[in-house]
RNA sequence: GUCCUUGUGGCUCAGUUGGAUAGAGCAGCCGCCUCCUAAGCGGCAGGUCAGUGGUUCAAAUCCACUCAAGGACGCCA
């Protein structure tokens, strides 16, 4: 309906321009749903925006235009508003097709072909497997898996990849801390991962000897000394005493935790094709091959025993560090050999989910791109902001490190994985958001997804009760003010979708079944479903079933199940 | 100090990419179950869109500056 009315009022631009009114049609018009009922089914600007090449005032050319405008059977009528407007009003039997269409596609409608034969790499969440995930990575995983969703549903063939940083410092420690929990000393370090997981994989070690790891320690911090050394002392000396024990220790602590991590996942809905090991990029030696390439190339010098990649080339404002003097790899340049590789298998668009605090690095990775010659706008990075989470009014701190975090499984037992998906969602992402555990536990109408379901079960349970009726609709008969605006809403779900999808934002998606939830609920308390006209029961009963079925596509999207009971 | 994000009723947030009288939910007040699920509906009240200037037919939206909040700026991961 929309591309057949921007074509007529493209074919009158250009019978003006043959009478030489307009000097050249844009390329684009635009085309808006009007917001209110009394400016008709659809708007545009176009008259405001060529007042000034047509050389009169918007509201003579609109006239102009309208009078050139090829009226067909659809449009009822045709009006100019004040500063120029030309809203359209759409024929009934034009507006309530729409019914028809959705229930003839089902569950397919809503499909885009935006994406068709492209492939997207989409990574997100990557939290590190030092412990399980919290509810920060919680927002990371809704956003994330809801982006998938809508790509898929847009055409594109989609890969969610969780990069697993599963080498370096933070693992030694991981390590460490298992087996100080494991010799069960009074003398844990402050900068030990005390989280009580870390005691419960303590436990399933087997028949490694319990030895002393303090002696020639330097001090703790609470003894007046250095934590980082303190604790560095100890991973060394974990490390030459236990030898091949450690890596048994290693093993069994990493593959529990990402057991735990890739359980809590998918339990809140949330798969991977690929799960992709930093190790890997060491272990193959693509990490040391690229460095020598970037070495080769000018873009990697050395600097007090240290190598550094000349980032600033590339409109970073520091040159950064990618292998230590100590000979050993930063986290730059597996990150460097990472995307290299996610740049080779060869997608069309790599999107990287990030927190807010990875802002940083964001220039330095584009630049390496760059230096390695490919094109750094095929990736994008965005940016997903901390939440706070609130209880009793106050912020809860949180670090994985000591320990006190609210996990993200915690989160969903406790408020359920549709309205966690739901909440998470709910906000852009580039906003900073404000978790309230209470109000999210509290289990009022105050949680919107509970009203959006609810919509959903009544219609279900209508069409329960509603005897087989063979009379045939007539979609005619849905007049009243409550249907036509549950028919405009229904007729925006395309638009919405797309939205959704090009922008990134799944929440103009929830935002819109929210709304079309309203106007289902209105209808149901001023309207009866179920009566003795079959003839409207049955159009009535048409428009619903339809209501439930973009209910039902969009929850879908969003990972969110739609009940038929509640 | 540099960079990023944000600033919209008492609170939490939308605002279809520059459009028509700035919208929801919660909290407040007043109404609606003899009826398909009251987890619902209807109504009232509540705003100088942080501020100033600019761009144009048109600015919450774009530009500049100011103010305020949060974050990022390691040979950490």
């Amino acid at each position: 309906m929309k591309t057949k009315l921007k074509q007529l009022i493209i074919n009158s631009l250009n019978t003006l321009v043959a009478d030489g009114v307009l000097k050249s049609v844009p390329e684009n018009i635009r085309l808006d749903h009007a917001k209110d009922d009394t400016q008709g089914d659809f708007a545009t600007n176009i008259a405001m925006l060529l007042s000034k090449q047509a050389k009169c005032t918007p509201q003579d050319l609109a006239k102009k235009i309208v009078a050139k405008l090829e009226i067909t059977d659809e449009i009822e009528k045709i009006e100019i508003a004040g500063h120029g407007f030309i809203n359209f009003f759409i024929s009934q039997t034009s507006s309530t097709s729409i019914i028809n269409k959705i229930l003839d596609q089902g569950k397919n409608y809503g499909l885009l072909n935006i994406g068709t034969g492209q492939r997207v790499l989409l990574e997100f969440v990557s939290a590190n497997p030092t412990g399980p995930l919290h509810v920060g990575h919680g927002r990371g995983a809704a956003y994330g898996a809801t982006l998938a969703n809508l790509l898929r549903n847009a055409g594109f063939t989609v890969d969610c990849e969780y990069y697993v940083n599963d080498a370096g410092r933070q693992m030694d420690i991981l390590t460490t801390s298992v087996y100080l929990r494991y010799i069960n000393t009074d003398k844990f370090p402050d900068n030990g991962y005390q989280g009580e997981y870390i005691t419960a994989i303590s436990k399933q070690i087997k028949g490694i000897k319990k030895l002393n790891i303090f002696t020639n320690v330097s001090k703790d911090a609470k003894d007046g000394g250095d934590k980082e050394k303190h604790i560095e002392d100890l991973i060394n000396n974990c490390k030459t005493q236990l030898g091949d024990d450690y890596k048994t220790i290693f093993n069994l602590a990493i593959k529990h935790i990402l057991a735990d991590i890739k359980q809590d996942l998918s339990e809140f809905g949330v798969e991977y094709q690929q799960w992709f090991s930093e190790q890997s990029l060491l272990d193959s030696g693509l990490s040391k091959k690229i460095i020598a390439t970037l070495q080769a190339s000018g873009h990697i010098y050395e600097k007090q025993g240290a190598l550094w990649f000349k980032t600033t080339d590339f409109g970073d404002d520091l040159d950064r560090v990618v292998v230590r003097d100590n000979g050993v790899h930063t986290y730059f340049a597996s990150d460097i050999a990472y995307h290299l590789e996610k740049f080779e298998r060869g997608y069309d668009k790599i999107i990287n989910i990030w927190g807010a605090d990875h802002h940083g690095y964001i220039a330095r990775i584009k630049a390496c791109i760059k230096a390695l010659n490919h094109n750094p706008d095929k990736l994008e990075i965005l940016l997903v902001q901390f939440a706070n989470l609130y209880r009793s009014g106050k912020k809860i701190a949180m670090s994985t490190r000591s320990g006190s975090f609210v996990t993200l499984q915690q989160l969903r037992t406790e408020v359920g994985n549709d309205a966690a998906r739901f909440f998470y969602v709910l906000r852009k992402v580039d906003q900073h958001m404000d978790f309230d555990l209470d109000l999210a536990k509290s289990k009022t109408n105050e949680n919107p997804i509970f009203y959006i379901q609810y919509a959903h079960a009544r219609i279900c349970s209508v069409l329960a009760k509603a005897q087989d009726n063979t009379q045939a609709p007539d979609l005619t008969l849905l007049n009243n003010a409550h249907e036509q605006a549950l028919i405009k809403q229904l007729s925006r779900y395309l638009n919405i979708v797309k939205n959704a999808v090009l922008n990134y934002e799944p929440h103009i998606l929830a935002y819109y079944l929210r709304d079309l939830a309203k106007d289902f609920h209105s209808y149901y308390n001023n309207c009866e479903f179920l009566i003795a006209d079959k003839n409207l029961q049955a159009s009535r009963l048409q428009l619903i079933t339809a209501t439930q079925q973009i209910l039902q596509n969009g929850l879908t999207l969003l990972g969110v199940s739609a009940p038929e009971k509640m």
